[in-house]
DNA sequence: GAGTCCATGTAAGAGGTTACATGATTTC
DNA sequence: GAAATCATGTAACCTCTTACATGGACTC
């Protein structure tokens, strides 16, 4: 069995909003599972050719009167049919990398400085993400309360936010273990 | 730039320890730093082969009592180098991916079920690692407190259990929460 | 004699990353 | 006139996944 080609369900689940360009795909991942899925340029164009050519989407150009033309894909029955079908396999593992972790594993007294210096930028980072989730969790929360159709959007929210959060704990005491640590 | 090898790297830093054979090396990533990186032997074995013409491991062949012939690699002092050369790079950015979520996030009443169950095999097999975890965050613990040098294992060791932590509460109120909204 | 562990790999093919390329329009 | 945004894409590379293959030794 070959590799999942998650970039085109991704492309599919989110086509069945309404039909949208390359651009404002890349846009949509960004802005709602850019913290559990990222996809590039050279991912969502391509894969989009691919589903024209395999009927799962349809393409027709569109002029804007700002900027240049777009291409504008729309689901087919067909891709639809596709993205149920996913929906259905049960799947529950996931990936996690983390190069700082694999060097905080090898690492010793001599790269401390290196990694105290990650963990900070890190840590920075991972703050700044966490407060654009606690607004997006409460904005989701009330929308959910609201129309229960969301709790599905809401729940990844949330795990986002917890995941920040986890991240956050743990890089604070990471600093201070390392700085007692001579 | 291309995209960086991060198996050969896992390799050097695991033969600091010692002279190892390909399948001890595999035996070591999963039984410490399986929860963030995962290597199959379709990643080892072919790496390992490519380092030795790379001149930065040495293999000999090794007679063993129980089992068959093991080829063990030991590092060399470009080995040695390239490593260090690595733990220098500052590099914070985790990518983290599941597709539960993505299912999740395109779900609607009509996978609902489907999602439950996923939830719930994740739930069990978290709690189980989780359990695993926990023991190996407590050794650790009194490791690192008799020996400061070991600090640096501890806290990946720590970032595990914390994270399997919040994997569980998620979890449960995920499920909680679906099971209320009908 | 079935199952598990030790121990080595290969083949095929994607999927994914990185970097580069192009050009229009809008804003300052 | 520079910078940012809109919008589309390609090229090269190769890492990684999946599946398959082989065989000895030990244990129940």
């Amino acid at each position: 069995m070959a590799k999942t080609n998650y970039t085109r369900y991704i492309i599919l689940g989110f086509l069945t909003y309404r039909p949208l360009s390359g651009y404002v795909i890349r846009k949509f991942v960004e802005r709602s599972i850019a913290y559990f899925w990222q996809l590039g340029n050279g991912q969502i164009y391509p894969t989009l050719n691919r589903m024209v050519k395999d009927g799962v989407v349809s393409m027709h150009k569109e002029s804007s009167d700002i900027g240049p033309d777009s291409k504008v894909y729309s689901l087919t029955e067909a891709g639809r049919k596709e993205l149920d079908e996913w929906l259905k396999i049960p799947e529950y593992e996931e990936s996690f990398r983390s190069p700082m972790l694999l060097k905080l594993f090898f690492g010793n007294r001599a790269t401390r400085d290196i990694l105290l210096e990650d963990l900070k930028t890190f840590l920075k980072e991972t703050r700044e993400k966490q407060a654009v989730m606690e607004i997006f969790e409460k904005n989701y929360r009330q929308i959910m309360d609201e129309n229960p159709e969301h709790v599905y959007m809401y729940l990844t929210v949330l795990r986002g936010k917890m995941w920040y959060g986890t991240n956050i704990k743990w890089a604070e005491q990471a600093i201070k273990t390392l700085k007692s640590a001579k």
